[in-house]
DNA sequence: TCTGGGGTCCTGCTACGA
DNA sequence: TCTGTCGTAGCAGGACCC
């Protein structure tokens, strides 16, 4: 999709249709999300801090942004690709990949079917996206860059919206490219590979594949390699499974107060013990994340049978971890996570749950509740307050940095 | 300019049991 | 009984993606 959340939100407010729009946290630690064409002509772009891209552009209009309703209009995006092929492994809100090759009978060539998903995206949704047409997933995906709009001074310069690359095109489409381009080149690798003369995909095509691995090791070596001579064997996944589940706040002044970080604890793990549930899963392996004032951050985890699925006995080890660690220095992030995810179902019983009534009924209650009278019906006392309720945690809710009005 | 949130994957190190 | 080594799991940190 192109700059989808800004698109999403001109749909609400046409008038501001041509002008330079971002969407993102507008408070000091905040980072823009998305920009407009528009914005992005004055630098402007996406996971840049909020207060540069106002220093940028100070004339643009800076909205806060509604992850849910992304949420929303990306399923029936999403809904639309499944109408072409079973086979879409989305990759974000805004992006996914789809295998037509079995889609070709009853829908027509790969290109044809992008027309179409196109018309049905701007009539159903008045979106506009990009599509990229490749016999691999990340040439597809560069693909779909090219075919982009571009942001120029004098405004948006339209793409062509599809680009088609066939497998005797790939070396030609390739090795012109700059090595940044590739997937899982960063600024890291781009140093490394600067090192050794690298900034073309070609000039990495060219390398003999042992110089490439001894630059950057055994599985980025190798696979980047494979990438730059147009090789890339994954298929289209439509049913990736979850590895983690977390949820991380940045707070608008560093905390140094315990017994806020533990009541955000609470939260965050009532937060994550929600969503294990909600996918039936548990997890045996519970991680704290603690940025610092400096932006120095660590994590600290601990796993340990059986997988657990509850709030309280996530936040009891979660807090376990953070004395572990020199929060009193000053907390500007805190997060809590939970990996090496089980089916919640077939879930090992503890002595606990044999011995009588559990977290395990009290969280199917709470469950209950909130799914016939909404989250905020019930929840944990710590997380409580007379003015605002309960303050729960829900996917996204800070997506873009702290909001400094809380 | 002072840097979000939610993820995945990889690497280097250590501990531990066979 | 001691020592080396091998495979595996856990842990921490880093790189990268949208």
């Amino acid at each position: 999709m192109d700059a989808f959340f800004v698109s999403v939100e001109l749909l609400r407010r046409p008038e501001l249709r041509g002008q330079p729009v971002v969407v993102g946290g507008a408070g000091r630690r905040g980072v823009v999300a998305a920009a407009s064409y528009e914005a992005r002509s004055y630098g402007v772009f996406s996971a840049m801090p909020s207060a540069r891209a106002r220093q940028l552009c100070p004339e643009a209009v800076f909205l806060a942004g509604e992850h849910e309703l992304y949420g929303e209009v990306s399923k029936r995006v999403m809904a639309i690709f499944a109408s072409f092929t079973p086979l879409v492994e989305p990759l974000s809100l805004d992006e996914a990949f789809l295998d037509v090759a079995g889609a070709r009978r009853l829908h027509g060539e790969p290109s044809v079917i992008a027309h179409r998903i196109r018309e049905l995206i701007h009539q159903q949704e008045g979106l506009t996206c990009s599509v990229g047409v490749a016999p691999t997933k990340f040439v597809a995906k560069l693909a779909s860059e090219q075919a982009k709009p571009k942001p120029s001074r004098r405004g948006p310069v339209f793409g062509p919206g599809i680009t088609v690359v066939r497998s005797d095109q790939l070396d030609g489409f390739l090795r012109p490219l700059p090595v940044e381009a590739l997937w899982g080149v960063g600024p890291a690798t781009l140093e490394r590979l600067h090192r050794i003369g690298v900034r073309r995909v070609g000039q990495l095509a060219d390398l003999p594949e042992g110089t490439v691995i001894s630059s950057l090791g055994e599985a980025a070596g190798r696979h980047l390699h494979q990438l730059s001579r147009g090789i890339d064997t994954r298929r289209v996944e439509p049913d990736r499974e979850v590895k983690s589940i977390s949820h991380e706040e940045t707070y608008p002044t560093d905390v140094f107060d315990r017994a806020r970080l533990d009541r955000a604890l609470v939260r965050m793990a009532d937060g994550v013990a929600t969503r294990l549930r909600g996918g039936h899963l548990a997890g045996r392996t519970i991680s704290i994340k603690v940025r610092f004032g400096d932006f120095t951050t660590l994590s600290r985890s601990i796993t340990a049978d059986p997988a657990v699925d509850s709030m309280p006995v996530i936040t009891e080890r979660a807090r376990a971890l953070l004395d572990e660690v020199p929060w009193d220095q000053g907390v500007r992030l805190l997060g809590v996570g939970v990996s090496n995810l089980t089916d919640g179902a077939v879930r090992q019983l503890t002595l606990d749950d044999a011995a009588g009534p559990s977290w395990g009924e009290a969280d199917k209650v709470v469950d209950e509740i909130r799914s016939k009278w909404g989250s905020a019906a019930i929840g944990p006392a710590a997380i409580v307050t007379p003015e605002l309720g309960v303050q729960v945690k829900r996917r996204g809710d800070q997506a873009w940095g702290p909001d400094e009005t809380r």
